[in-house]
DNA sequence: TCATTGCGTTGGAGCGCTCCAATCACTACG
DNA sequence: CGTAGTGATTGGAGCGCTCCAACGCAATGA
């Protein structure tokens, strides 16, 4: 900087100006100082910078994991939004262990990002409370009720029942939710299931699983050999859906004449026409530019409670569910 | 830090050796830093520290696509084995336009990353280059042969060679390759597929496509069109065989029954059992690590001329593909 | 006894930048 | 003509840390 300066006859403080882009210059510097800058191969040193200014001007971001399509989508949204606000994303992705989690908030709070953004943490609460002593904080995709947390969840409960709804709507009475276990937004989901249900006066069938892909075929094996196979399913993600829709071929049965099946998360294997899935949309990019803008509103000091918003799924219907069979094929 | 140093009664200086753990430290002092630090909440600060250091202990990831699971995979690799070696990950996820990877190559310059992986870049050659000139590079995924710049690729040549023969060892002599246009190593792969062909005297045929599901389901159609369907085809990828796949089925062939099918990447959706295809592994983790591996040795400074790596892909063998059939379907 | 070694410790300079108050050049006004 | 006002420019302090040369102190050997 001290040498982009001489060159251009200038005060290293001018240089700093030209570098931020500061309207205060007149342009016969400003040229002086790029051209200099260019001459020497001059770049600005981030880590300095941040030190001077006292902020980073990066939200850090920990991506829970990151062969899930869905937090890469939300990150996406993240990304987005950060950019257009002038901020720098710190990615940091974890797999596996809490521990690795813990681990990357700290080495964010080193960084000293400006505020951290979550996505479909499992970390323990209290990590997050400390954390949220130092810097501003989002969650994405975790049912969370802490003060000086910001939440952006997906309504589980209402996605459920537009599930229900689809179904009954199609005729359907008897259906059977394969549920997602300790999986995010699991609980809600079942509960908007059973509650839609016994609206409708109908009998809410459940079958414990998780949100993955033998999950579902277990489940449908097990319908199977009990002989109680319903006429349509929902499975609280696409994944066991997509390992029920296996074992119900397997069996036989043609979707959506035999049977119906709607998954939840309307990941791109649904999408995938050798699948398609009927499922729940979430707006990704829009959660993760949600949370960002939440994040922001904290860094400027807009805002000082604690923000949460739900968004509304909605139903994306494709070729696994139809009208109930008016005679069922024989299981 | 001066806070911590008054409190532990010692000088800032031996702080800053308890917190990189030096091991000059007696231990009666190191635990009343220790616990100063505890008390205060102090943590250091990491931009200060590598301003002072003039180094990072950063390395920059720039992923081209988040969302392909593959550099998802690769990227794993990549932090394990920077982590295991004291470094932290500075990712840089970079969605459609090239200028983003400049820009993403920018940042990370600014941000002095001691070294900078790429997997799967579209950025020109030049802008490569340049980089190289200040920082350790390695590329993932693209054939490149640049002084100064390492580079791990998958032997795309052998892997598609690996299909044929494969395909071949099961009876099949009338093999169609859907390629990968534009795609990353698709070039490569059709050579591969023509090569091996021509050396078992059978001929290739090759049927312009591109990395994605519509093209798969095209040049099926095409092909049912025409009435030239092959008793094999081999995708370029994996989600063009989905969409083959599709297209196949929905033209009432069974597979592997009627029809062979080979895709390449083995991502998970190839793993699904609705799906089950046959596919050409590539060992993302590893590589990932291998070329973290290689900015490694750079960095230290053990090795000064461009490094190639060219790893062995495997073929996974699943559910579309079998022995030609004996009598053909009418197509 | 004194020089020698070596470990643990320390003060101070400096990393590259930004910020602030002060300064400068220039115009506008009474 | 003096003075206030405006906008561009500058020097210097300081951000929080690490590095280095130097120091203190006990143990060692002559």
């Amino acid at each position: 900087m001290e040498d982009v300066a001489a060159r251009a006859g200038v005060s290293r403080a001018l240089v700093s100006l030209v570098m931020r882009g500061s309207p205060k210059v007149s342009d016969q510097r400003r040229e002086a100082v790029l051209a200099a800058a260019e001459e020497l191969g001059y770049r600005p040193h981030a880590a300095a910078r941040s030190l001077a200014q006292r902020r980073s001007n990066t939200v850090g971001v920990v991506v829970n994991d990151l062969h899930n399509t869905f937090f890469a989508d939300v990150a996406d949204g993240v990304h987005e939004h950060a950019s257009a606000h002038g901020f720098r994303l710190l990615l940091n992705a974890v797999w596996r262990r809490d521990e690795d989690e813990e681990e990357a908030i700290e080495s964010l709070l080193e960084h000293r990002a400006d505020a951290i953004v979550l996505l479909g943490p499992r970390v323990d609460e209290a990590v997050l409370v400390e954390a949220a002593a130092s810097v501003p904080i989002a969650v994405v995709g975790r049912h969370l009720d802490l003060e000086d947390i910001d939440v952006v969840i997906n309504d589980d409960v209402c996605g459920a029942e537009l599930a229900v709804e689809h179904l009954v709507g199609l005729g359907h009475r008897d259906i059977v939710h394969v549920d997602g276990g300790r999986g995010a937004g699991a609980r809600f989901r079942r509960e908007g299931f059973e509650r839609r249900m016994v609206g409708h006066g109908l009998e809410p069938r459940v079958l414990a699983a998780d949100y993955d892909e033998a999950s579902g075929v277990n489940a449908v094996a097990q319908l199977i050999e009990h002989d109680a196979l319903p006429t349509a399913i929902f499975c609280a993600n696409d994944l066991s859906a997509v390992g029920a829709l296996d074992r119900l071929e397997g069996h036989g049965l043609t979707l959506p004449d035999d049977i119906s099946l709607v998954g939840y998360d309307n990941t791109s294997i649904a999408g995938l026409r050798h699948v398609s899935l009927t499922t729940i949309h979430q707006p990704r990019r829009e959660m993760g530019a949600r949370a960002m803008q939440m994040v922001l509103e904290r860094i400027q000091g807009s805002r000082s409670e604690a923000a949460r918003d739900v968004i509304e799924p909605e139903l994306i219907e494709r070729s696994t569910s139809g009208p109930v069979p008016t005679k069922r094929v024989p299981s």
